[in-house]
DNA sequence: TTAGGGTTAG
């Protein structure tokens, strides 16, 4: 009790009316305890209830034990619990609650249990409140005590069970219990729109909140961060923009759901956008919104931009150093990266397995193959990291653009009982960037020896064929894939102008402005033939003549964006295209010499990775 | 009491 009592620091507010000798209204503190924000206000509250023999007093118990767990300090919470006799309903509740906010989702459960024992029959606020933290299993079984206790059916236990059956993908089951709640309201529609958005069913979602009479900030975050999160980012800052017009404030949650897309789609002036308004709406960037911004900077193309935020964090744990050297990678700059690297463990912060990943594709960008095997084994030696497949991608991407393809399936053979197609798919494609037809074809009956073969095989088999000019080949797996009904990708570049991107797909002629794009293409070409350039047709992978091959290279969406971005920005600008597969050898030569030509930065985004062409030379230094 | 949130190979 002497840890309590005296109460120096009690600000002014809160003692006006208490002094020694008088006792403070029940009433007064128990609005004194939900009003205080900070753990010191309410330890002080707490001290001043003991010195006057409060300390029993029900309600003002219940009210601190609820202020602590909301604090996160669950395990004062605990304390005052354990010293409660016969603790009632709400006491358990409340106790249950804190835990769940906190994340102690066992401890909740474990409480719960102790309810049930003790003969404390729970009630709707308890059930809804346990549902939130647990997994599906246990929800099938606190469905059932809803049931018997009668709380099926209130709107705050039938929102709570519609969660968790979404959660463990029951999504039809918990439609089912949506479409026969008695009310629906903001919350229970906004976690149906959740359920859907988080499995993927985006367009469902979609249909639900534009059905919603009201909406708040966080079901405009659940159906931005959906469309995010499930690659379709420029639909997300659509209804960013939509959301702006409306009386809703974003918050946070938007911005980093907004700056996740503008990253995806590498829309640098709407993320510079977000930042200003950020920098004028919230006194201090927090760490997670820094990350975000990190992250936004590096996928758009501004490392420097990166770097300063970076800087600017105080607080900076793993997750913003990983974003930080993620985005080094992606430049191609290695020894930036692992200098970064060193700089953190120096500092003492751990790295985690996201950082290996950012690490060692960084080596593989580089070409350091001494250097990504290095790290590879002082991640399992030193960090007691065990690898996950995407570390042994990250390896045997940077053994086969090296050329030490016969390693690197030796690598992958290795590992084939949890073979994963896209550690194959790697594989084939240094293949392919290598001309080994006959690994090749080696691995691909390997493949279809033992059934794991797929559509996407064929696809990487054909490239190597059309690669080394086996048309046949070619022409086998087409058909081999026409049977299996499998489609490449159609390649995609866009390119942000005035703070609106303009998305291309090869030989396309819907943009508005095509007959200027495609004057502007004829003077490229004009441009190139008089520095005397050749194209690369070796890059098409279709078995036609010379000059189609030419004119299909002409129209690739890259050099569409390319030309849109030249005729829509002031002479001395640079350029940024962004596309969602790698970049071929030829349009990847064209850039850099029209960079040269135009005495403009171009900035690529590819699948992989982002090329720099500055006055004819790119920063890949063509090794990617 | 009910909803959302940072980094991840090719």
């Amino acid at each position: 009790m002497s840890s309590f009592s005296p109460v120096v620091a009690l600000p002014t507010q809160f003692t006006a009316n208490t002094t020694e000798n008088q006792r403070p209204q029940p009433d007064k503190l128990a609005l004194l305890i939900d009003k205080s924000k900070t753990i010191k206000h309410l330890r002080q509250i707490h001290a001043s209830l003991i010195r006057h023999g409060l300390e029993s007093h029900p309600v003002l118990n219940f009210k601190i034990q609820r202020s602590y767990s909301s604090l996160g300090h669950v395990e004062d919470s605990v304390t005052l619990f354990n010293r409660t006799q016969s603790p009632n309903v709400f006491f358990y509740t409340a106790l249950i609650h804190g835990h769940a906010i906190n994340g102690l989702h066992e401890q909740a459960l474990l409480f719960y249990v102790r309810m049930l024992i003790e003969n404390v029959e729970p009630n709707a606020f308890t059930l809804s409140s346990i549902l939130k933290a647990c997994t599906l299993e246990v929800g099938k079984a606190l469905h059932c005590h809803a049931h018997k206790f009668g709380f099926e059916s209130d709107t705050y236990v039938r929102t709570a069970l519609v969660d968790v059956y979404a959660r463990g993908g029951y999504i039809v089951l918990a439609r089912r219990l949506f479409d026969t709640m008695l009310e629906r309201n903001l919350v229970s529609l906004t976690t149906m729109i959740t359920g859907y958005a988080k499995n993927g069913n985006i367009d469902e979602a979609r249909i639900l909140f534009d059905g919603m009479e009201k909406r708040d900030v966080v079901s405009w975050n659940v159906i931005i961060d959906g469309y995010a999160q499930h690659g379709r980012p420029n639909e997300a800052l659509i209804l960013f923009r939509q959301m702006l017009k409306t009386r809703v404030k974003p918050d946070e949650a938007t911005m980093l759901a907004v700056l996740s897309a503008c990253g995806q789609v590498g829309a640098l002036e709407s993320g510079q956008w977000i930042h200003s308004y950020l920098r004028y709406s919230v006194n201090s960037i927090n760490t997670q919104v820094g990350t975000a911004l990190i992250d936004m900077y590096s996928k758009c193309g501004s490392l420097e931009n990166a770097r300063m935020v970076f800087d600017g964090i105080e607080d900076k744990d793993v997750v913003v150093y990983n974003a930080m050297i993620g985005g080094y990678a992606i430049h191609g700059l290695t020894q930036d990266a692992l200098k970064l690297f060193e700089e953190m463990s120096w500092l003492g912060v751990r790295p985690t397995d996201v950082t290996f990943i950012a690490v060692l594709s960084a080596c593989a960008h580089g070409g350091l193959v001494s250097e990504g095997w290095a790290l590879f084994n002082a991640m399992k030696d030193e960090y007691g990291i065990r690898p996950k497949v995407e570390h042994y991608g990250c390896i045997v991407n940077l053994l086969g653009r090296a050329g030490q393809l016969e390693e690197a399936y030796e690598l992958v053979k290795s590992r084939a009982i949890d073979a994963d197609p896209v550690l194959w798919g790697t594989l084939l494609g240094a293949c392919t960037l290598h001309k080994n037809v006959s690994l090749g074809e080696k691995i691909v009956e390997f493949l279809v020896g033992r059934g794991l073969a797929n559509s996407g095989t064929y696809v990487l088999l054909s490239n190597i064929y059309a690669a080394t000019g086996n048309w046949d080949g070619v022409a086998r797996m087409r058909a081999m894939m026409k049977q299996s009904g499998v489609q490449k990708e159609p390649g995609c570049s866009s390119v942000e102008v005035n703070n609106e991107v303009h998305e291309f797909l090869a030989g396309d002629m819907k943009h508005p402005k095509r007959k200027e794009i495609y004057e502007m293409l004829e003077k490229m070409n004009g441009w190139l033939d008089d520095h005397g350039y050749i194209s690369q047709t070796e890059a098409v992978l279709h078995n036609i003549g010379e000059v189609d091959k030419k004119r299909t290279l002409e129209v690739h969406s890259e050099r569409l964006a390319l030309a849109f971005g030249l005729i829509s920005t002031k002479p001395g600008t640079t350029i940024k295209i962004v596309k969602n597969l790698r970049v071929c050898t030829d349009c990847h030569a064209v850039i850099k010499l029209i960079s040269r030509i135009t005495r403009r930065k171009i900035v690529m985004r590819d699948r992989n990775r982002f090329h720099h062409c500055v006055d004819g030379l790119c920063s890949c230094g063509d090794y990617w």
